[in-house]
RNA sequence: GGGUAAAUAGCUCAGUUGGAUAGAGCAACUACCUUCUAAGUAGUCGGUCGGGGGUUCGAGUCCCUCUUUACCCA
């Protein structure tokens, strides 16, 4: 409904000129949807604001604006309420004509981009030897959402996963599986995913407690720099393992990624330097080469540089980091680029996005942007961290979700005295599991922190991925049982609008390309999932209240239609959120 | 100590450029399946929007301040 706010806008503007003259044109109408359904369905609160200016009372001033206002294409007649608000209701001929015009649209009526860009988005971004876990849920989901969003608008979307390849931490590990398990270093799935954590964490205390080791581990890292044939071998094997594992895990989800680790800019770290040098930004601070940025300050309120190359002449995250934007730009032409992680790194791409900005890195037209979200916090309201071991691991948590539907749809299934095959409830379950999963993390706003809670993630009830699919399923039941092909509805069916519900029902899909929108904008996709679930509520009061199939015509159809074009809005919907739909649950 | 977020119903959370009587879900209680799947619907209960100032026609939303919590800081 963007042409219906459009209309109404240009329209306001007219009246405000003819009513307050020609000094006026442009005035914001500050038109929205209404506060309350009771108020009808659009509302324009710009007379309180008008009134100090025109010394008139605000009544007065609507009045003079709606007087000289015509939107009888669209609306019933303007009201004015309160201190001035002037409240539009539409008609519901407009809303048909409007429905047809959605019904006929593959895209439900949700226009490409005008100016297609090319954005990257950097989300998941495991670390090899290192188990997802539900931390990494988030990123990769909201990464995911994100892109389908932006690839939907009609954006060319390169989904990057920073895999954390690189670093000291390899020398460490490959030093201790020298000596603690040779063949991991020469053969391929020598090991598990699971064996390469626990040999990690023991690599990692060896390195803390033996300053011998530690030595030892710096000069493997030099050989891997150095590219020695052996250390690099041993490395592949180790991404390769961890790579395998990451993409069971992300095939599950059913989340396309492309791997450009932090390996992939070590070649263009040097010249990150250099140019920072070039451009005067760099300062030597104790050995170490940084650049110092206002407004950062350490523990001693000293200025914070920012390191780009330490005393030992290694590069850390920064320097990667600042490689990646300067790739990003320079080579893959990004027009946006969205990093999202945790809110925890707020500070450091501030760093590095505002030390790009001065090296001049990043042209006025391109967005870079760092997409933050919550932690996800243990059950005493603190950051679940990897050393306590109260992580809880990806595959667990989904393997968890997927058994408890299965027994929910299993018993469901017997106290109906349904016949389902094991296929139908194993198949039902681990989509219904995964999605739950999926939407409990998308349906918060990204921003807040929460605190992990397995009843929670899957429940079946209310705001839930279950609920949604549900509604969908319920439409797909009527057409199974009317046999109803909804592709035959017919290109003119009337449509008639003369219940509440339907009403409701009707303009809340119409609503579908704002939301879409503001979720691109935004990029908050639990406006998308609160939009769904309020599309499902609506429909599940309209299909409690009415009759579909057992009602005469052409209101037979009329509802037929509202029912498909409900399933199509839930269909794609759930897809931006990589969410699947079922026939039957 | 500095920085960044946050504090809304018993619990978990929404709350769109500041708009009219602050909303969901869960939990608790009640009613509705011979009817298109009850994973549903309707209803009851539940609030000094952390405290205090300020800005304005109007503040959960903006500003200041205090308290508490989380995260980041070679």
């Amino acid at each position: 409904m963007n042409s219906t706010i459009a209309y109404l806008t240009t329209q306001l503007d007219r009246a405000i000129v003819a009513a307050l003259g020609d000094d006026y044109a442009g005035t914001d109408p500050l038109l929205g949807l209404s506060s309350n359904p009771k108020f009808g369905d659009y509302q324009a609160n710009m007379a309180m604001g008008l009134s100090k200016k025109l010394g008139q009372q605000p009544r007065q001033i609507a009045q003079s604006i709606v007087d000289n206002l015509d939107v009888a294409a669209v609306c019933e007649v303007p009201q004015i309420a309160g201190p001035g608000f002037i409240n539009f209701t539409v008609k519901p001929s407009y809303l048909a004509t409007q429905l047809q015009a959605m019904q006929l649209d593959s895209r439900l009526g949700v226009p490409v981009a005008e100016k297609p860009q090319r954005v990257i988005v950097d989300f998941s971004s495991p670390n090899i030897a290192k188990e997802m876990h539900v931390g990494h849920l988030r990123s990769t989901i909201l990464g995911d959402c994100i892109a389908r969003v932006l690839e939907f608008r009609g954006h060319d979307v390169l989904r990057l996963n920073h895999v954390g390849d690189w670093g000291t931490q390899f020398g460490m590990l490959i030093l201790y599986l020298r000596e603690a398990y040779p063949e991991a270093l020469t053969t391929a799935d020598a090991l598990d995913l699971g064996d390469l954590v626990l040999l990690y964490k023991k690599a990692k205390q060896r390195f803390d407690e033996d300053a011998e080791f530690q030595a030892a581990a710096r000069k493997e890292v030099v050989k891997l720099q150095a590219k020695d044939p052996d250390t690099i071998e041993a490395w592949n094997l180790l991404c390769d393992q961890s790579r395998r594992e990451f993409q069971v895990i992300y095939d599950r989800l059913n989340v396309q990624l492309t791997e450009r680790g932090e390996s992939f800019y070590n070649p263009y770290l040097s010249t990150v330097v250099d140019d920072l040098r070039a451009t005067g930004l760099l300062v030597e601070s104790d050995g170490a080469q940084c650049v110092f940025l206002d407004g950062y300050t350490n523990r001693d309120g000293d200025p914070l540089p920012l390191i780009v190359q330490k005393t030992d002449g290694g590069y850390n995250y920064a320097t990667t980091d600042l490689a990646a934007v300067r790739y990003r730009i320079q080579t893959d032409r990004a027009d946006r680029i969205i990093y999202i992680t945790d809110a925890g790194q707020s500070d450091h791409f501030a760093q590095v996005f505002q030390v790009a900005k001065l090296a001049k890195w990043i042209p006025e037209d391109v967005e870079i942007i760092h997409v933050p979200f919550g932690l996800v916090l243990g059950e005493h309201g603190k950051k679940i961290k990897t050393r306590s071991g109260e992580t809880i691991k990806l595959k667990d948590l989904l393997d968890e979700a997927i058994e408890r539907f299965s027994n929910d749809l299993k018993s469901r299934v017997a106290a109906e005295e349904r016949q389902e095959t094991d296929d139908f409830i194993a198949n039902s379950a681990e989509i219904v599991g995964l999605s739950a999963v999926k939407y409990a993390d998308l349906s918060q706003n990204r921003t807040s922190n929460y605190v992990f809670s397995y009843d929670k993630m899957l429940a079946l009830q209310g705001n839930t991925a279950p609920y949604m699919m549900y509604a969908y399923v319920r439409v797909q039941g009527i057409s199974r049982k009317g046999g109803i092909d909804f592709d035959r509805l017919g290109d003119r069916a009337q449509i008639i609008l003369n219940e509440e519900l339907e009403l409701t029902l009707a303009k809340h899909l119409l609503q579908l390309g704002t939301v879409i929108n503001e979720v691109e904008r935004d990029l908050l996709p639990n406006r998308l999932c609160q939009y769904l679930f309020e599309l499902s509520q609506k429909f599940n009061q309209f299909y409690d209240k009415h009759s579909v199939l057992q009602v005469e015509e052409p209101l037979r159809t009329s509802r037929l239609v509202l029912c498909d074009l409900t399933a199509k809005t839930l269909r794609l919907g759930l897809d931006l959120l990589g969410i699947p739909v079922l026939e039957r649950m």
